[in-house]
DNA sequence: AACCATTTCAACCGCCCGCCA
DNA sequence: CTGGCGGGCGGTTGAAATGGT
């Protein structure tokens, strides 16, 4: 009630972001960082709200980004986080360098726990489905289709809450892996946020929140002064394709002008090789 | 080929929390 | 101590893409 809204939303764009708008912003960013949100598009020259730039950046724009499906692995990173954290998708988020909280909701919530149900497992408890039903669901009403659109993500009040999972029509073969406390013991180590996060990058101590990645872009347009956009049909869904994307775009600049890069300087970006392994773009 | 249903995911919304004056 | 502000988080929405008939 009262509050104010974060912007004036008066004038300002809302919907998909255009190539141009992510321009602007990458560009800005990478100069300037961002100190405060609130006055990144005014001096962006953006008509967003500082909140949708966040948005924009922290989950689409940041070049640590690492995009494409969940490995094998981070989803079982997910799953493990999951049953110890709830929905507390950046906490999960800030083990799984590259990803941000948005992702892994959108996969926990349209691949993950469906193959969890699939697997026999209740998503919300990580017990199996037949013992949660027999705990959760005294009376079995045909709520499958219900249920089915119900895959509402779970509120994590709703963890201890009175639960409907669906039947699933097939058997439940998994049940190892499922310890006493309900939760999964994967042999999956956890990653501890200082091994995983970018090494050079002072940790913020504000949140997982990946957005501290810009604390060092700032440092690129200092260190590309020359760069400048593509000006022909830049595509920002290119961006982080695997066949091109703008820190390639940068190196090359750099190269073509026989510009040696300080690797020491710029090593705070990393990147993942499609196997997933880790390594630095700069 | 056309239509409808379902799935995916980028983006938005509103609340919460921590910081600071 | 308190109230305002900014940033962050989790939940939800809706357009686009994809699949099925």
């Amino acid at each position: 009630m009262g509050r104010q809204p974060c912007c004036d939303k008066v004038g300002l764009k809302k919907g998909p972001w255009t190539a141009e708008e992510d321009k602007k912003l990458i560009n800005f960013i990478l100069t300037n960082g961002h100190c405060c949100w609130r006055a990144v598009p005014k001096l962006a020259g953006l008509l967003r709200c500082g909140k949708s730039c966040r948005l924009r950046w922290t989950n689409y724009l940041r070049p640590d980004l690492k995009r494409g499906l969940l490995s094998e692995f981070e989803e079982k990173m997910v799953i493990d986080l999951h049953a110890q954290l709830g929905n507390r998708w950046s906490k999960i988020a800030s083990h799984l360098p590259g990803r941000t909280d948005n992702e892994i909701k959108n996969n926990w919530n349209t691949h993950i726990k469906k193959k969890l149900r699939k697997m026999g497992v209740d998503p919300l408890t990580n017990k199996p489905l037949s013992t949660a039903e027999e705990y959760h669901r005294p009376q079995q009403q045909d709520q499958k289709k219900q249920d089915d659109k119900t895959m509402e993500p779970e509120t994590s009040s709703s963890l201890n809450s009175t639960m409907t999972e669906p039947k699933e029509e097939e058997d439940h073969p998994m049940v190892k892996g499922v310890d006493t406390n309900g939760f999964y013991t994967h042999e999956v180590p956890l990653i501890e946020p200082h091994e995983t996060l970018i090494p050079n990058c002072a940790p913020s101590t504000s949140s997982s929140s990946p957005s501290s990645s810009s604390c060092h872009s700032s440092m690129f347009l200092e260190e590309f002064p020359g760069f400048e956009w593509p000006s022909d049909d830049y595509n920002a869904s290119d961006l982080w394709n695997d066949d091109f994307n703008i820190w390639d775009l940068l190196i090359n600049e750099e190269s073509d002008k026989g510009m040696a890069l300080d690797l020491s300087l710029s090593s705070p970006l990393m990147g993942f090789d499609q196997d997933s392994h880790p390594y630095q773009l700069f």
